[in-house]
DNA sequence: TTTTGTTTAAGGCCTT
DNA sequence: AAGGCCTTAAACAAAA
């Protein structure tokens, strides 16, 4: 069995949307999100399509990262420094396909106005941490123990998101993270008072976990549904971002 | 300045 | 015809 060229559809243009593209290229990461730069890396490098008229297809690609809730904007880590945040997969949107294909979906996720709400404060309040980490930085040597410990993150999306995670395995860089979670009130204003008087004297916490934390939960999730996605496509002995199988027609 | 991200708008195609 | 999904264009803002 031959592996499936990744110039298998030559210069035609795939039959994926450009969601199917982005969720691709994100499950194929080993951290299951990527920046901006390495979603149209992986589509340029698979689909010489993409190649030619790149304004064109990004924009549109940028275009459903932002407009779509499937796709959650994680912030960089202060210690990763770059342009653009990371992209991952939202978890409830991990059924939008039918049958494991990425040709079409079962409809269009879409979080409702709390969710959303609480998605967006929670990833606002991490981005506005890093923020003044940086800041910090910048305005001289930091104490050591200045780093808010406050902030390690003990969402409630978190253990929402990720009821079972011990159930998988760890095969990411996820499993640097520390086994331990800190019961702290998670909560802007904390984020944003570095000096506060609440915060522990314990050594800081590697800055290194913060956006794992983060991340963990969607990264959990995205594995599982990844190694499901694959289970269904196995059958057909094809990697899940070629064309399925066609379904039985009615 | 370039890249990244957000938003609005419009049109095509398909299904119901 | 209406509605949903997708694509494309474009204006604009923010960040690096």
């Amino acid at each position: 069995m031959p592996r499936p060229s990744r110039d298998s559809y030559g210069d035609q243009k795939p039959p994926y949307s450009y969601i199917s593209l982005t969720a691709m290229a994100i499950w194929s990461s080993p951290e299951r999100m990527l920046p901006l730069s390495e979603i149209y890396r992986f589509i340029t490098d698979r689909f010489p399509y993409y190649r030619r008229n790149t304004q064109r297809w990004q924009n549109s690609l940028r275009h459903n990262l932002s407009f779509n809730d499937c796709f959650v904007k994680v912030p960089r880590r202060p210690d990763r420094p770059g342009k653009g945040a990371y992209w991952t997969l939202h978890p409830q949107a991990f059924d939008m396909f039918e049958n494991g294909s990425l040709l079409r979906r079962r409809k269009r996720f879409k979080l409702q106005k709390g969710e959303k709400d609480n998605l967006n404060a929670e990833l606002a309040a991490l981005a506005n941490f890093n923020r003044a980490f940086l800041a910090r930085q910048a305005a001289g040597p930091p104490p050591p123990a200045s780093i808010p410990t406050a902030t390690l993150y003990t969402s409630p999306l978190c253990s929402q998101l990720s009821p079972e995670p011990a159930e998988l395995p760890d095969v990411t860089p996820m499993t640097m993270l520390p086994r331990e979670r800190p019961r702290r009130a998670f909560t802007i204003d904390a984020l944003l008072e570095p000096d506060s008087p609440r915060l522990s004297p314990s050594p800081p916490q590697p800055m290194i976990s913060l956006e794992a934390r983060m991340a963990a939960p969607y990264v959990l999730a995205a594995q599982r549904y990844h190694a499901e996605l694959l289970q269904a496509a196995a059958h057909a002995l094809r990697p899940c971002y070629l064309p399925p199988p066609p379904l039985p027609v009615a």
